[in-house]
DNA sequence: TGGTCGTGTTGATCTGGATCAAATATCCTC
DNA sequence: GAGGATATTTGATCCAGATCAACACGACCA
């Protein structure tokens, strides 16, 4: 990415390796003061949102090589939770360190706004979902991005475990749990996939491709063409 | 925010001031090469991305005060476009520019953090309002910011013009145009507001706060609470 | 003055997915 | 490994809001 090993190493430096964290640890809280930037090295973690009405909404699953806290940069304290969902290693960047790393290597500073403008790309994508699709193109949605991330770091694209729930699945993608249960049961049946409790067996991902992409005419057809 | 007169001076000097545009022009579309980030002066701007069925879903309306691109830095390339509202003064700030400026200025470095942050903010704030709000309180929120955002700007919080069709605001909220329709009259007969084509009265700001923070139970009560 | 087009409103109907209700299946805890 | 709590699944019903279908305005123009 433009950093020489040097960089690389100064880099380094200023990232804390903690302990493995547990299912149900908190990286941080909502309204917790901002200090670090977290990167997810092993396991996975969700970051939620608590609604006026008391619920709350799940903003997004971190995988291995994913960030989190980017949101907090703005008002200094953090607007969101985020919980550890299997036992995982997390990587903590305490930011004020990183931002100056990032004035004195310009290469870094470029990674730094890619990224933030990346996750800003990821909201994006997900307005567009909850916004035009149906609960079938959502589920497929969740169902190939985990996919995807899961590959780009080496690991099966088509066979991994689910380490959130049904319920945080549908909370995340705006559906009730009784209709990702559904949902699973019917992709099941349509030879989408195999569905074992928390195992997943992507069996046709051109299928679920389709069924994301343009096939499917969306919540019928909803809004402006 | 901690810049300088002469920070303030470098700074301006690398934004171009466009003549005025008009409604229906594009600042850029999507595809297009990331160059610049764009600011609205007065006027406002619509940015919406392609979805895969064809049609389109609105991103966010830009007032003045605002920037707009920033989702295109990482791809260096525009996912979206925006098309101009009304006649409007935008101005044109070259990225690249921007970055060796921001190298040099560790405070302006850090402006920029905070603005990209912030937007992730508020892709967070309307997932929460797709996921989890009813039409009611999508409609209200919609309202309130405008409210709030003009009022930021020293403009009438009450008194306003819409420069965006009901089409437009039922896609990014994602509701028919109809159901719109419907809740303008619904608020004015509630005494909430008034409405007058284009021309937006809001009479009772608290009620409408009312509405979009906890007293109505979203959309139901959906998934955790 | 009348016609056409785009936008907005209003009414009637339909439906995807939420809710409600129950029956399992899993998971813990001691 | 029994018993209670939690998660998931499945079935029945309901309803907010989408869709379908007219109709009402302007705005603009000939």
């Amino acid at each position: 990415m433009g950093l020489t090993s040097e960089d690389i190493e100064r880099l380094d430096e200023i990232v804390k390796r903690t302990r493995p964290l547990h299912r149900g640890d908190f990286l941080f809280r909502d309204g917790d003061r901002f200090r670090s930037l977290y990167v997810v090295k092993t396991g996975s973690v969700k970051t939620f949102a608590p609604s006026p009405e008391g619920g709350e909404q799940v903003l997004g699953f971190h995988l291995p090589g994913e960030i989190i806290g980017l949101d907090a940069i703005d008002k200094d304290q953090h607007a969101c939770s985020a919980k550890v969902l299997e036992t995982s290693a997390i990587c903590e960047i305490p930011f004020q360190r990183l931002e100056e790393l990032t004035s004195a290597i310009p290469s870094l500073q470029h990674q730094m706004y890619r990224l933030l403008s990346k996750e800003i790309g990821h909201d994006t994508d997900m307005l567009l979902l909850l916004g035009k699709k149906n609960a079938e193109e959502r589920l497929a949605a969740f169902l190939l991005s985990l996919s995807q991330r899961l590959h780009k770091r080496g690991l099966s694209p088509s066979d991994f475990y689910l380490s959130m729930s049904r319920h945080e699945i549908g909370n995340y993608l705006g559906l009730a749990v009784e209709t990702v249960s559904r949902l699973f049961t019917r992709f099941q049946d349509d030879g989408l996939m195999r569905v074992d409790r928390k195992h997943i067996e992507l069996l046709d991902l051109p299928a679920l491709e389709a069924l994301v992409g343009g096939n499917g005419q969306g919540r019928r057809q909803n809004q402006q063409r």
